[in-house]
DNA sequence: CGACGTGTTGAGTGTGATCAACATCTGTGG
DNA sequence: CCACAGATGTTGATCACACTCAACACGTCG
């Protein structure tokens, strides 16, 4: 794809869709000034496309504008991990920074717009703007805490508990964002995804679904899902239904 | 403790013993200037001593100066889940900057020394060292991606593959801070916690273990392993043997 | 219409869990 | 010096959770 895909900007920063999330914080005016140059321009990737692939360099950095995608690793024999579902505000593609070539790759569930960031001025944020490097690294050190709690279910947790943390946490993430509200969330991703989510095989993940949809807590139909009983599935999964902190935003 | 246990340090920072491991990168004067204020002493943890718990604030931040620990989740009935080993040059506590509680805890595995730095001044740091700050999110990025490896080991490996994977992983981390070498590394810890780290039994760990002697790959002895066969341990694991690069110290 | 992607269900298997007993080793106190 | 307790590691027997294989249902799309 020409120019590997980027074209103008559709959002301009000031005006962008997150900021009116309570999810985020807000900009100082300067900042917001840096982040408008800062971005350098939109890219579209439909569902099912690579934003990044494991092996390869990056030549951006991307933040999620709107959408589905995930982060995985794969094995030689095809088995694949995946690490964590993105959201719109996850940064994309900072471990670039930090080894040569990617070690996941990242791939679209649904269609989704990326704002678009020369890797090269990263370093440039982290003279000129203290506050927003310290972001990158808020939103760094998030994104372990979320795989914090994911290496417990595998590592801990039996499939029901751990079916029911992924539906909760999802849930919660995508309403924050204001892509799920009223007990259903859009899931653009299918049973073999929640499965190479939480390490189980497809049939074990349908099974153990069924086994929660008999017991009042959800509902799966393909492309969304129905929460029926948001505490139930909580208690289950051991998740602390706190309201998180507002987050900064890159 | 009195003062939590911080005491005056017995290591200066341009004395840093760290320092002259190939794994690290050099500072520039000014920033081993800065680090040496910005360390407020040292601390302590005898083996099996707690340096952070999971639910409580943690007023410092510390870097591992010399030892082993780990950092864990426990859920609610006991079960635990050691997510990350600690070695030298290891961060500890940024995510308490992050949330308001800590979400792991931290336990020594050995007597471990550390540097303490008061988390308060981490701000100082972004906003007159963009450099450090930089190294910062380089560290965490790093640390991101040991948890993306294990969570990819604990979702889709097999229990032989997992041990494999993590003695390998551990070998060469501890031989590039010079705690192993020639093919022979303490481990101040027990199965279980390999277990632990795992996601398996005590038990199958163990039977694991025997299996991977019995090949000749390993000799498991309380206290130590023996890697008999490297590349066929990273062989059964896939586990990638390139060399690391140089990485930052804070 | 058939092909394909997704979800569903049953049958049989196996990896890894649990339970239980025992072997070593170390440190401690008598 | 020995007896004992506790921590760690080892091994066998049994169990069960989750995997694999296989078939089928249902929808959509060409």
């Amino acid at each position: 794809m020409e120019n590997g895909g980027v074209r103008p900007r559709r959002h301009d920063c000031p005006e962008c869709p997150l900021l009116d999330c309570r999810a985020f914080r807000k900009f100082a005016p300067d900042e917001l000034e840096f982040m408008r140059r800062f971005k350098k321009g939109e890219r579209i990737v439909p569902a099912g496309g690579t934003v990044v692939r494991e092996g390869e360099a990056s030549e951006h950095l991307y933040t999620v504008l709107d959408g589905w995608a995930c982060r995985f690793k794969s094995l030689e024999d095809g088995r694949r991990q995946i690490l964590t579902f993105l959201l719109p505000g996850h940064l994309i593609g900072l471990q670039g920074s930090v080894m040569d070539v990617m070690q996941h790759s990242v791939e679209a569930l649904s269609d989704v717009t990326l704002c678009v960031f020369n890797r090269n001025e990263l370093w440039t944020l982290y003279e000129r703007f203290p506050s927003l490097a310290y972001d990158v690294t808020w939103l760094t050190s998030r994104d372990e805490m979320l795989l914090d709690e994911n290496l417990t279910s595998l590592g801990r947790r039996h499939a029901s508990e751990r079916v029911a943390f992924l539906i909760v946490h999802l849930y919660r993430r995508a309403e924050i964002v204001g892509l799920a509200g009223d007990h259903r969330v859009e899931f653009p991703f299918t049973q073999q995804d929640v499965a190479d989510a939480l390490g189980l095989s497809l049939v074990h993940t349908n099974k153990t679904l069924k086994r929660l949809a008999d017991r009042g807590l959800l509902r799966w139909r393909s492309g969304a899902c129905e929460i029926l009983d948001l505490e139930g599935l909580a208690r289950l999964a051991g998740y602390d239904l706190v309201d998180p902190l507002p987050r900064p935003l890159i």
